[in-house]
DNA sequence: GTCTATAAATAGATAGAC
DNA sequence: GTCTATCTATTTATAGAC
């Protein structure tokens, strides 16, 4: 392994500069000078270890993409009731965005331009993502929980509104201060109520024909 | 009415370039010098009737969000069934998002970032579409057709799903065209199959517990 | 691996002629 | 209202010393 003893890991703190950047300013709107001021580094470097600004910004996309897609998957893969199951597949996607606070602005604006900037893997990993969501599905409905519906819609609505919700956080804010609605304790604040609504939707939802729901 | 006879209108056609623009790049990827030329005019011409960048952007997406909510408040202003309404509403937002095709990728990227480039008109523009959904939502609480639920979480679970299927749109087609799926068919295709999709979701969510679905 | 210096293009914005 | 020309700052990217 060639790393000096004494280096500072530049590569990741570049990865992480790139992060917040692109994030904040999207692609074009990104500053490469601005990313390596952030990492503390010289500019150089970033054309060092990536090459391009737009190699770069697929790796920070990728590595996000992944990083909530592998947390999803570990979450559902657990023996229990399928609706339970798609619960914490949104309690991990909506902790993984809190945790990972990029990503989401980040595939905000990846769709905004049509996915213009992903290459083939990148639409890979975007697309496994909807492969956790679909297992759920197809094993609730194997197992008589669930009605069939389309898993691909499903999964467009789940993770429309929870990144919608995410990003809404400061506009929320602003609206409470603005006092825009007569009833600003109307405003959720939190992921906990956004949690509730939609595992209530998905649960009303999938419910097959027979059963009942059992809410706290 | 200082309007002379042969002028073309150079607002007019600098608002429509600037959305185009902006829609493709975000409001710092966009350039004031592409923008000039996609109007086929001067970039002076620009600051003569704008003033700034960030002034012409304010103004595209206000007029954007706009559009947005009086379409949508007039296909609500009917009388019928609050789920019909609420259809109704469902078809006029996504109808509104393909005519108004840079609206989507425009709310995305602004919700991107937090709303930062929104002054306290465009925060209140953004606010009123959500009036539509509520008062459709309290009318059927009103007549019991519908249970109670927290409105603006469902504004944006119905927004997030909609902006996101509508951007999705080319990375659908992408996701066909490289077979990522074995079933290429499974990928949905126009708005047709969101729209009922949605509207059962909704229908189910809401319904009265006395209720019935009535579906095609 | 890390830096400085710099190239070459483009950015937002303005002055001033017509 | 519309233009050209221009200022100044910033852009992505590279060359080359250490």
């Amino acid at each position: 392994m060639s790393r000096p003893a004494r280096a500072r890991d530049s590569k990741a703190l570049i990865l992480h500069a790139a992060r917040v950047e692109f994030a904040a300013f999207g692609f074009r709107g990104a500053g490469v000078d601005r990313i390596a001021a952030r990492a503390g580094l010289n500019k150089a470097m970033i054309y060092y270890h990536f090459g391009s600004k737009i190699a770069l910004y697929r790796a920070v996309i990728g590595e996000g993409i992944t990083a909530l897609t592998v947390a999803a998957r570990a979450a559902v893969t657990i023996d229990a009731p399928a609706a339970e199951r798609l619960d914490r597949y949104l309690q991990t996607l909506m902790a993984g965005a809190h945790t990972h606070s990029y990503v989401v602005p980040l595939m905000l604006r990846e769709l905004a331009e049509g996915g213009r900037n992903l290459d083939r893997d990148g639409m890979q990993r975007a697309f496994g993502l909807f492969g956790v969501v679909r297992d759920v599905l197809e094993s609730g409905r194997a197992s008589g929980e669930f009605e069939a519906v389309d898993p691909l819609l499903t999964h467009f609505v789940i993770l429309g509104a929870a990144m919608v919700y995410i990003a809404n956080e400061p506009l929320r804010k602003r609206i409470r201060r603005m006092r825009l609605t007569e009833s600003a304790r109307a405003v959720p604040v939190g992921t906990e109520p956004f949690l509730r609504h939609m595992s209530l939707m998905l649960r009303r939802t999938l419910r097959a024909t027979s059963g009942e729901e059992f809410d706290a």
